[in-house]
Formats: C-alpha cells, structure tokens, sequence
DNA sequence: TATCTGATGTCACTTGCTGACATAACCTGC
DNA sequence: GCAGGTTATGTCAGCAAGTGACATCAGATA
C-alpha cells in the first residue's frame, strides 16, 4: 500500500515490493495471486459477512430486505477503518487495472449472496437481481461516503441509496 | 476470435494472432491496447447508440423510462447476430481476465448513460443509480437470453428482468 | 517529381508471472 | 531427542505481454 500510494501502482515492481518485505520476488507470489491482489485480500472476509448475514436473516424478510441488511452491516464494518479505505480507494482510482478487478470483486459478491438468497428459497432471476441491486447501492453510497469530507456514515449512505435506487426504479 | 475460441485465451500467444492475420506483433498493439481489448472494440459503437437514446428521449420520459429505452434498443442490435454473440460469451466466461474486462466495459456504458442523463438535468445520484439499474437489469437479461436453447428474444429478455428488478426492489 | 503523412516492420528491453528444484524451518509421533 | 514429513522460502531459467526508438514503405498531395 505504501508504495502504491507513493508512486504509483504502475510504477511499483514487484521486485521493490519482494525488496521492502524482505522476501524473494517469487515468495509474493506464493501469497498473491497477482500484483493487483494485495489490495483485494480482504475480499473474502467480507464476502463470508455478507453471506452469513443473508443466511441468518429471519425467514420472513424479503429478498431486498435481507440484501439491505447484509450491505448495511458490511457498511458498518468497512466504516470502522476510514483512513483505510480511503487510500486504498485512491489507488484504485488511479488505475484501470485496479478498477478490473474491483469490479470482478464486487461482481462476486453479489453471485455469493445470490447464492446465499437462492438457499433460503429466492428463485434464480429475483436471487440474482436483489444481489446486483444491492451490490450498485452499495457502490453509490460508498462514493457517496468517501467524498464526503466529514465523517460521514456510510450505513446511511447505503440506506439512502437503496431508497433512491427504488424511488428511480419506480419512475420517479 | 477462431484462435481464442480454438485454444482459449491464454494458450493463443500475439505472436500467433499476429501470424494468422499476416502482420509483426508490434502492429497487433498498434490496433489493440492489449490481448483482451480484441474482443470489445464493438463497446464504442454500444456506447454511441446507448448515449444517443438517451440523448433523443422525449423530455417528459422519467429517468428508467429513458434507460429501459435505451438497453432495450442495444438489445435490439445485439440480438441480430445471437452467434456471435453466443461464442463471444463462451469465450468470455471461460476467462477471468476477460471477465474483468467485460465488467468495467460494462461500467463504463453505465457512467457514459448516466452522464447523458444527467445533460438531461437528472441530478447526479439519481443518473448513476438509474443506469446501474439499466445495466444490471442488461446483464441478467442477456444472460437469460444467451442460455435460451430457442431463438429467444433480447428486447423481451431485458424488459421483463427491469420488471422483476423493480417487484423485487419494491420488496415482493 | 518531391515531399509529407500514416501504417507497418525491426529490435531491444522491462516486467509480470510460472515451473522446477533446492533448502530451511517447523511440527509430529515415537 | 530424533527421523520423517510438511510447509514456507530461496534460486534460477524462461516465456509472454507490452513499450520505446528508429527505420521503411505506400499512398496522398502540392
């Protein structure tokens, strides 16, 4: 992260990465997949809250109100570490390649919990699009909160962005 | 395309795309910003066809009604040559990278609509969130529509995905 | 015909990434 | 404690993607 930050992805080698760490170049590949990786690692914890919130949820609520839940409480996780997330957002945001697998990330996400919906009963179709429409809330109110000079809460950034999402949806 | 669809992704090298089509390896990056970008050079027009629709919607239209207008005319095109379309998607599915790509093509459709919405004086939320909704719903359609053993028909595909997303959106 | 421009070729080079094999650290059972 | 297995790391050679610099060639134009 430190060097991203500083120079550029593009302009960091894994070379100068293996180098800080103290560790041979073919050793960082033994723990990332890639180069773009390390800053994806967290990926999976996430995914296994998000998941495990849709699988707990009340068997009453619906599809949209069990995606809200789990975005919302991932929202109150990532929150927590806002210095964080706002660097590493920075990064991304300055390379097209970060941006890749960023998406691909989120786009797994969304077929995890869509998965998750379709165990509790949510056919295939409505499963997989409560998971995009939650998955595109999510994205907007976490823009939303990274902007925002303040401190900001990104739970209600979410919120507002699902309500938004249907009022538009609706055709307001 | 034949060598991608023939041996994969990863096992055709530039040096052999460069071999078939009869031209040094250097030009293939002269025409192509990578190996991946081959299969998405069409994403230009897309966009142009998507931005005009949207450009030239009645102004009375609400911001999903000028979208679901537009996905459904790109389904249109889309639709007229499903064979292609077809393979270009096997190819896709079977690689990673080239999922990668796919998503932020597809990223970039929704930010070019919502800017074209936002001309239209749709306030920034409000355009970002409707054109996720159009490309989600695109998506979910246009798998649908590629999995179909008959025919099928893209347009149809796309509308009754926006209509399932706005029932589930509104908690049924 | 001379010249200008754009597309292509050639070559050398960096870097990401992988496979194969060697070595060191660390358990685990005895 | 120690023999044997497992896991993390190092070393090295090599492939393929992508880039920069310079040369060349073909067609358009004055």
């Amino acid at each position: 992260m430190e060097l991203y930050a500083d120079r550029g992805f593009d302009q960091t080698t894994v070379a100068e990465i293996a180098e800080r760490a103290g560790l041979a170049e073919r050793t960082f590949f033994r723990h990332f997949a890639d180069k773009r990786e390390v800053l994806f690692s967290g990926a999976a914890e996430l995914q296994d809250l998000l998941v495990t919130t849709v699988a707990e949820a009340p068997s009453s609520a619906t599809p949209i109100e069990v995606i809200t839940r789990a975005v919302v409480v991932a929202g109150e996780v990532l929150q927590v570490r806002r210095d964080f997330a706002r660097q590493r957002h920075a990064v991304i945001a300055a390379n097209p390649e970060l941006q890749e697998r960023e998406l691909i990330k989120l786009a797994t996400l969304a077929s995890a919990m869509a998965a998750a919906l379709r165990q509790r009963g949510v056919k295939e179709q409505s499963a997989a699009l409560a998971a995009e429409v939650g998955v595109a809330a999510f994205k907007i109110g976490f823009e939303r909160w990274i902007k925002d000079s303040d401190a900001g809460d990104l739970p209600r950034d979410i919120r507002e962005s699902l309500d938004e999402l249907r009022a538009v949806a609706n055709g307001q």
